[in-house]
Parts: structure tokens; C-alpha cells; sequence
DNA sequence: CTTAAAATTTAGGTTACCCAAAATTTATTT
DNA sequence: AAATAAATTTTGGGTAACCTAAATTTTAAG
């Protein structure tokens, strides 16, 4: 039975949406995140439905079945991994992967993936700190909190991105902030929730509630 | 003026068909490559110079224009770095990276292009010798020949196979015939043209007549 | 120059997606 | 519980590729 690359990119669609909550989704937001009018996903979700990848009713929405859960943490193991690639070996900054990835993720290769992510090194964590799946599908826990809920002197770790869009990441780069840097919360202003945080010991930063909230440290 | 992964794969039928012989090739061959019916050839044919990419009359056949010729040349040069990137980093063997590279070969980044040529060193040559088209679309030429011309006590040197099918590739290997190998002719019968060769200096081995003549050399 | 064979085109379908607008179902509010 | 709002589905259509079978061309042979 196999999965088309549409087909693929409803249950990563799915997956993201129902991951965080564990509930199900409905027509609206599927349509939403793969851009399309909310009338075309109705059958789609009738076609995994009847391929055992999805359980859907009218009612409550969609949800993935084992299967369908597998296909999609499959894809986005594909996914994070090419981004690894594409970081690591082709001198893509990490704004300049997830347009290509969206491609490499559909290649159907098992021996490919193998290989792949053995030459990578089996990796943990992605360009964006986004846990990359492993052959069986289980991804690495890391129980990471917004900087927005951080308390002042507090030493952080960033350790993932909560919005690997480009304008985000470049947003960040220009304030010299990467994965893995240390910083300290020096202030939290009570107006705005903005937050002053020290860069690896040295520059200041100002960071407002909205970006503070897309940074993930422990 | 984008190009589907469709018509990509026409216009390398028709550059394949068409590049030895200069000439023309008809809705057969085209539909014969691309394992479809040869009435579907037509519709295409018709939108593929209506894209100004080929030339084509319902008489003399297709042929490729300057910008379609650019277009097949920028697939095949895709197809042949990714083959030599399954190879050399991924533990592929000769004979496994065609099909993937047909996938590989459709994914549209320019600079994952360039960064893959420059990680791989700007290769000239594919696993199977074939030449890989640079940036322009300039392939390096060899003069090779046949092994199946080759004058017995002639000392020659293996550049490339001439039939890139699995079976033939496992064929050599079995023959312990790669790329780069130094062999002599030491007989040609005369019954059925079949070659007995020696191989780096070593073994002998017999060839039959199809099977030299798949073998290119210098 | 006629005719048979080969190649191409036409005509009418199919499948996998997608859309807009109307109709229906489900949820929320009063 | 009825009225209204929101979400979903249906209907009717569209596009890109593909297919088969039946014309129609073109080419090649006598």
C-alpha cells in the first residue's frame, strides 16, 4: 500500500496539529496548513480513512491511527534529517532548508534514509532543535520551557526554535542568538512581558514577549 | 515558467533519444522510454512546444530547442550528482542508485545543486562514467570505444558501461570488472565474436560479444 | 501510383487532486 | 428549545496525466 507524497504531507498535517493536544482535528485546520479549500480535504480524510491511517467522522474530526502516526513520524524523520544535511554539509543557513526539505522528505528510499542518517551520525536534534524521530518512530524528550516564562538571574540553554520560519530565524541571527548559547534573564519589563537577556556572558539583548515566547531553553 | 516532474522526464527521453543520432524521435520511441501508451505522447508533445521546449511536427517527430536542451541537461546533470553522492558518501553500489536518482533528480533548488557539485568536488564523471554536464550544460567529451572493436594485445582501460541495468552492473561485478580496471584482449573468436580479456594483469575471463560490446574503453 | 503497414491522432474515459457555492449538519447562544 | 452561527459536506466543475479503441496520416513496397 503505498502513501502518496499528498497524502503524506494530510498526515504530517494531521500529526502537527494533533501532537501537542492529543485531541483530533477538523477539516478547517488541515485546510489551513496545506493551504486548500477546506472543501477538498472531506474526501482525502475519506480516502486514509478507508487505508487505516486515520480514524475520521464528521463530527469529531481526525486523528491518526498507528499506522498513519508511523507514515508520518517516517516523513518527518526525512525531513529533519535532509535539514541536518543541508545545515551540516551544504552550507544551508538554518532559514534556508525547510523549502527543500518539504521536497527530500517525499524521496522513497529505505536504504537512503539508512544511510543517510548514518553518515549524519544518527543525529538527535535537527538545525532548529526539533527532535528528529528514530527508525521506530521514538523521538528524544526534551522538557523545554519558553524564555517568556523565565524567572530573572536564571543561566539558559536555547535548545529549539518555536517558529522556524525564515523571517524568525533571520530575526535571530541578526540578534546573534543560536542553538546551544547561554543566556541569563536580567530583566522582565511589566508592561510589554519583553525580557533583557545577556548573550554568553557578554552583549545585552532585548527581546519582546512575542519572541521570547518562540525561544525553547532549559 | 515552471516544468512538472513530468515533462522533465519527457524532455530526457527525448534528449536521450535523440543525442547520438542529432535526428528526431517519434511518439514510439518517446512513449517506449517512458513506459506509457504512445497516444498520450501526443497531448504532451503538443504543450511541451507549445513551451517552446521542443520542436515538434507530426512528421519528422520531436526535438529538443536551446532552452529544452538546457532544461534536459540541468535533470541529467542532477540525476548524475546524486548517483555519485549515493556512491561515495552513502555506501551505494553501481547498481542501486538509478532509481533513487530518479527521484533525486526532480528536487528544484538551485543552490542544493551548486552545493552538492562543489561538496562532491565537481565531479566530471558519474559511478557508471558517464559525464556529468556542468553548470552550462557542457559535458566532458571521451572518445571511447567498444570493447567488442578492440584488436587482440590491446592494453585498454574501462571508462564507462554502455547499459547501466542492475543485472548488467551485478554482471561485472561478479566478472570483477570496475571502472578504471586495465584489461587486454587476449582472443576474439571468430564464431561468435566473444572476447577472452585479461584483467589488471590477473585473471582471464570470457565475454561474449553483447556483453563487450556494453563495455566502453580507452 | 496504389496499397498495406506503421505511426499518429482523435474521441471518450479514468484517477487524483483541487475549487466555489449551495446545502446540510453540528454547535452555541438566547 | 428555537434561532443563529460555524463547520462540514455535497454538487458541479476544472486540470494534468494517463488509457483503449477507432480513425486518420504518413511511409514504404510493389
Amino acid at each position: 500500500m503505498t502513501i502518496s507524497v499528498t497524502e503524506e504531507n494530510y498526515l504530517k498535517a494531521i500529526f502537527s496539529a494533533t501532537y501537542v493536544s492529543e485531541s483530533r482535528v477538523g477539516n478547517q485546520l488541515i485546510a489551513e496548513k496545506l493551504s486548500i479549500n477546506p472543501a477538498s480535504v472531506t474526501e482525502m480524510l475519506r480516502k486514509l480513512d478507508d487505508k487505516k491511517l486515520i480514524e475520521y467522522n464528521r463530527s469529531s474530526g481526525a486523528k491518526l491511527t498507528k499506522d498513519g502516526q508511523k507514515a508520518a513520524l517516517n516523513v518527518i524523520r526525512k525531513h529533519r534529517l535532509w535539514e541536518t544535511f543541508l545545515v551540516e554539509h551544504l552550507n544551508f543557513t538554518w532559514d534556508q532548508v525547510h523549502e527543500v526539505a518539504e521536497q527530500l522528505e517525499h524521496i522513497q528510499s529505505d536504504k537512503l534514509l539508512d544511510e543517510l542518517a548514518s553518515f549524519l551520525g544518527n543525529p538527535e536534534f535537527d538545525p532548529h532543535g526539533d527532535p528528529i524521530p528514530d527508525k521506530h518512530g521514538k523521538m528524544p524528550v526534551v522538557k523545554s520551557s519558553n524564555l517568556s516564562n523565565a524567572a530573572i538571574g536564571k543561566k539558559l540553554k536555547v535548545v529549539k526554535v518555536g517558529d522556524n520560519t525564515a523571517s524568525f530565524l533571520k530575526y535571530l541571527d541578526k540578534q546573534g542568538i543560536a542553538l546551544g548559547d547561554i543566556l541569563t534573564i536580567k530583566e522582565v519589563q511589566d508592561f510589554d512581558r519583553s525580557v533583557l537577556v545577556e548573550l554568553k556572558g557578554k552583549k545585552e539583548v532585548y527581546l519582546s514577549a512575542g519572541a521570547a515566547e518562540k525561544i525553547m531553553v532549559i
